[in-house]
DNA sequence: TTGAAAGCGATACCAC
DNA sequence: GTGGTATCGCTTTCAA
């Protein structure tokens, strides 16, 4: 292995010479880097990070905790996990992928090892087993998803309460008098994924304002839960012409059964979708969505982390605001 | 922080007693390993991975390198690094995410910069700038599918050659004579993913040998596209009553598409579709699949890993065998 | 069965 | 602008 003292000698330098080379953390002489910057190149040296660990507490290594479920949206989960490499990286990060699963000691292992700088997390819940640990860590985290308390620690997610309005908003001035919200699966509001409720809340709000009938439903994935779930709905509320989907993962199954049900889009029905915007043409008809801007959120959640690392301590909660694209599924509705 | 020095202390017994009782490299007296385990709990006592790394030469970490295009499946991708995390973690080790954006010197940083300790990289081309790189490495790898010239290195995938042929075979039998492949997007082929071209061969081998007539045609995943698609193929050959879908993110769309013109599945046209299991349901009609065993792969993928890092140093190249479950989206045709 | 001490390869302080 | 060196926290050899 080359190590800095190989390029050292190779360069006729100190070895600390050589790390400051590397940091610039002090100003070097143009002869002395030149000669250095030779050396590295010529062994083919890369610090050990280890050492570099060891020595000087940081591991450029965020930890990213992931929830591995399938009846969350893995497209999502992957644009976001994917915009945050990229993002690390850019900081000169690495990323360590931790799920869900393991619980609040894995997140205690990760920090108390010095395995990495700051910690990520992702789908947190209302009431979260895993804030009151990272509070006690003693580390930079940053929170996808807001929980009830987040006392110090950093958050970012889209505004689900305003997405929830501008869904109703956006019916209601077309309008629509009676609208139906089909939301995540049963597990997730069971769990107290907070994001479902604060869409929900903003849904009702809205279309109390509006002075519109408003219904709601979970839904699990499957063609056959998409049919029930539509059926309950129509047998709760007759005469509804908008619908609201909260539920990327049924939305394939859902146009299929109104579809087979003779139920055009938009003529008989105004459908919404909250979804990554990639998906909204991969359906019959282009779907107007309120967008679920996973790279944004995975950028930001980084670049925040990265923040707190250098030094800027101020825990922050920040909610994007939603952005809704007319499409072809929503109309005023039949007279 | 909690030092070595620390429990050694508290424990009155050597820092190297410590470190023995952890790695348990010596036997050790029943009342020290007692005395020694209950400081550790007691200080709440982690080793420094740091530390641990530079005097030990191991990280006890993985690089994964993943593909993060939208043109390929994200939920098998999804899938394949849940299982690989939580194998990984089942023989101590943690996972740190590549992405294949960054090319072959990422593989060089982390290698050289022990960062990890072995690689597994997924979706491997059939000429991969990466793979003389990962031979020079000098680390355990693993690949995910199967280059042209694997050399020493060590790859498992799904047999898609087999795959593509138990497709045909299946339909054949059911007596189907003239039958079209929906293959991977353009891209794919294009940058010579193996798996694309192996399954290709499969089924033209399969067809051959069953004297069926047989065509095929990339697709990307949009509606659009499933619908040139499907008129290019009935403009090649009218009679086709067998689709084979090696196109998982096509499938909701193509479904539609079909549904849209009067097609019934199966009475119109048989589909299998090559893709996980969970998809099966997802539709209206449950699909008759070959299984992209993710997890399984991710799994061995992670295991092949560690027994090479054991020491068991024989680059080996596993092929899954694929399974066929018939549902119900195929049938005999229409006389 | 246990202890002492020599590294591992960087960083960063103290000198000059 | 540069060099010397203590230090980080652990593993592992050597000795007892």
């Amino acid at each position: 292995m080359v190590t800095i003292n190989d390029v050292a000698n190779a360069a006729g330098v100190a070895p600390s010479t050589v790390s400051y080379v590397i940091s610039g953390k002090r100003s070097i002489s143009p002869k002395t880097r030149r000669l250095v910057e030779e050396s590295i190149r010529k062994l083919g040296y890369h610090p050990h990070a280890g050492a570099r660990a060891l020595a000087s507490s940081k591991t450029n290594v965020l930890a990213l905790v992931v929830p591995l479920r399938t009846d969350l949206n893995v497209a999502v989960v992957m644009q976001f996990v994917a915009s945050a490499v990229t993002a690390a990286r850019a900081h000169d990060h690495d990323l360590l992928l931790l799920t869900k699963d393991e619980g609040p000691a894995a997140l205690q292992r990760v920090a108390s090892s010095a395995i990495a700088d700051a910690l990520i997390v992702m789908d947190v819940e209302a009431a979260d087993p895993r804030v009151p640990m990272l509070l006690a860590l003693d580390r930079p985290v940053v929170l996808i998803g807001v929980p009830d308390h987040p006392a110090g620690l950093s958050s970012i997610d889209l505004d689900f309460t305003a997405a929830g309005s501008a869904c109703v908003a956006h019916l209601a001035r077309l309008g629509h008098r009676r609208i139906a919200l089909i939301g995540p699966s049963p597990a997730v509001y069971r769990r107290g994924t907070s994001y479902a409720t604060r869409f929900l809340d903003g849904f009702d709000d809205a279309a109390r304002r509006a002075g519109v009938r408003a219904i709601s439903r979970s839904c699990n994935h499957s063609y056959e839960a998409a049919s029930h779930t539509l059926d309950d709905l129509f047998a709760e509320e007759p005469g509804i012409t908008g619908l609201v989907v909260h539920n990327e993962a049924v939305l394939p199954a859902l146009l299929s059964v109104l579809r087979n049900r003779g139920l055009t889009v938009p003529g008989d029905l105004s459908v919404v979708a909250v979804c990554p915007e990639a998906m909204a043409d991969q359906h019959v008809v282009a779907l107007t969505t309120v967008a679920i801007p996973a790279e944004e959120v995975g950028k930001q959640a980084v670049e925040m982390v990265v923040q707190r690392l250098n030094g800027h301590n101020t825990p922050e909660v920040r909610l994007l605001s939603p952005r809704l694209t007319e499409r072809e599924s929503t109309a005023a509705p039949h007279a």
